[in-house]
Order: structure tokens, then sequence, then C-alpha cells
DNA sequence: GTCTATATACCGATAGAC
DNA sequence: GTCTATCGGTATATAGAC
């Protein structure tokens, strides 16, 4: 009575207690926040009881950090010319299709005054992007130079979505891709000085 | 029966109530931001009734952006030339004197689950920073280069507090005011294409 | 073992007495 | 104006039923 209940878990299957947990939080994460959902709502999105929700992940924050690693998610193809990776990382990170990993990063950022949260965060900008980048990178710093270019396009981020279809994100994704490609480029190519 | 009674509010005089209770929130909402602070600490440490703070301020939230508007903070000085201006900014945002500053940043953006805090996140960037380097900025498309800059600026804030003494902020900050100053300066520079 | 129901302790906010 | 008492909400933990 165990072993061939689900066959495959790719889609749309009705899912099952733990699995419905999950992805009822994760969607309430990424809309609301963390502050923003609570226990209950998400026992009650996934039609269990709260208590359940500790007694199978331990507490609010472990479901939170369990649900938001963005394991699953697209990372930025850093094969092509290398001369127009600026343009390309910025593209992507605006990429419509991208929203989710956006939503995903803006929640964890807005919990990070949780230690364990900041750790996460430096866990998915090393592990997703710094440690695929740096192998593309010639001249000196360039771990360093992977990081200040993740501390970029962080920032990008951040302002596009404070920005809130104001100011920078009125502006066209092309002349921001062309702009901030260029600035990210700089740590891109080797320094000259 | 109202006039004369506090001559000078400059400084070291004991705070009134009101006063007190702004003081004491501003400095533990820097501290553990704004869920790790309560109504109740706030009063505690002001000495006065957790009622009152909400009587006199209408709520926890009209508390924190009342006393979050950084206007009492150091701006960046934007004279000077030109050609290092990109760095002159690094060096100012890492410098040990702002680290107050980054602290309200810090805590305004991890309470930018709240449209209101987003909206004072825009006021700040735009009338603090983005409409004094704008003055600055030569070439086509300066508001939306003066917007990037300060998402630039705010990646950086952001990672550094993430980093924690760890990876970006391990290295020298000399060698990233030299690093990313370059890439600001793409921006501050006239484009090229 | 798995789940239900309940208990504790805290929070922001409010009503109403003084 | 000030403060006591309290309301409805939260997260978390546990006792006990199945």
């Amino acid at each position: 009575m165990s072993d061939d209940r689900r066959v495959e878990t790719t889609e749309t299957a009705p899912p099952t207690g733990r699995e419905a947990v999950e992805r009822a939080a994760l969607e309430m994460f990424e809309e609301q926040g963390y502050a923003g959902t609570s226990v209950r709502a998400i026992a009650g999105a996934a039609g269990v009881d709260p208590a359940l929700v500790i007694r199978w992940f331990g507490s609010k924050e472990e479901l939170f950090l369990r649900v938001l690693t963005l394991t699953e998610k697209p990372v930025p193809d850093l094969s092509g010319p290398r001369e127009t990776l600026g343009e390309r990382l910025v593209a992507f990170a605006l990429a419509p299709g991208q929203r989710d990993v956006r939503r995903d990063l803006t929640a964890l950022v807005r919990a990070s005054d949780s230690s364990s949260v900041r750790s996460r965060l430096r866990q998915i900008t090393r592990t997703l992007f710094v440690e695929r980048l740096v192998e593309r990178l010639d001249g000196p710093n360039a771990e360093l130079r992977a990081h200040l270019i993740a501390s970029q396009l962080g920032g990008l981020l951040q302002s596009w979505d404070v920005a809130e279809d104001q100011n920078v994100a009125a502006a066209s994704r092309d002349r921001i891709v062309s702009l901030y490609g260029a600035a990210l480029q700089v740590l891109i190519d080797p320094p000259v000085k």
C-alpha cells in the first residue's frame, strides 16, 4: 500500500497532502510575502489542518526556506559571445518569462531580516550564478567581479519591482538592456587598469 | 499654555513623550527591522503606554514611515570632477560613516511588502538622489541613467548587507570602489553609441 | 504512526473608564 | 489626555483520539 500510488509527479496530478502544502506555500509567499502569509492561510488553501503544516515542516520559516530554493527555475545562459554577455544578462533578468524568478528573489530579499534567509540568498547567488559566471571571466579578481555583477543585477531587479510601472519600468526594456548591459560589461571584460 | 515650553530641540534634551517614541522607534526599526520590532517594545523603551503609541501615531506602519525618511541623513556630494564621480559615489555608499543610512535603506527594503513603503523608497530615490544627479549628466536618457545608477548603488548596498563579512565584504573596500566605480562611470558618462 | 483538537503566549489595535 | 482591559489575530507546542 505504498509504492505505486504516484506514477509520475510531473504535473496535473491532484497534489497529495505535503505537496499541496508546498505548492500553496510557494504561491502565497510569492504573492503576499513572508509576513503577509499565515500558516493558517496556507493550510486552508491546501485543505489540511494548520497544525499539520508545523508538524510536517517544523516551522513557518523552514517551510519558507524549503519552498524558495529557485532550484527548479531557469538559470541564465552564460554561453555565447562574451562581448554581448552584459546585455544578454540584463535581457534575461527582465524577460517576462522570468517573472517567477523575480518574485522568488523579491520574497527572499524582503524576508532577509532572518539570517537563515540571508544565508539562503548567499547560497543561491553563489551556486546558481557566481560559480558559473566566474568560469567565463578572464583577468584579475574574477570572483569579486562576478559577485559585483550579481549585485548589479540584484539592484536592477529591486528597482524594477519597486518602480511598479513608474520611472524605470516605464522606460523601454530595450533601452535598459542597452544601457545597463554596458555597465555590466565593464565588469565582464578584464579590467584595463 | 503652549508656546514657549520647548526652547530648542537640537540635542541632549531628555526627550519628551512623542519624541522619545520616535527616537526609540527609529533605533529599534534600524536594529531589528519592521517585523522584529513590536509597538510594545517601542513603548517600553520610550517609557510610555503602548496604547498611546497607536493613539499618537495612528498605526505601527505610520510610525515606521514617519521615522524612516532619511531627511536628516547626509546625501552624497555630487560636485567635483565628473570623471571620478563613479568611484566617489561607491566610496560614499560604503563609507563607515554612512552606516545609519545603509541601515535605514535596508529596513525600508525589507519592509517593502507594503506599497506605502515602496512609495517611500521611490520618493527617497527620486528626491535625494536622482533629481540631484540628473543635473550633472549630459547626453540622452539622463533621468533613466540616473535611476539605473541608483539601482547599481542599491544592489551594492544589498549585497554588502547580505554578505555579512563574507564574499563581497571580505574584499578590500578599495578594490570594490575601483571596480564598481568604473561600472557606475559608464552610466555617468554620455553613452557612446 | 498519523492526524485532530486544544493550549499558550504574543501581536496590533480598540473601547471605554478615569 | 492618559491608561486599563480586552478583542481578534498570529505562531507554536502538546495532549490525546484514531
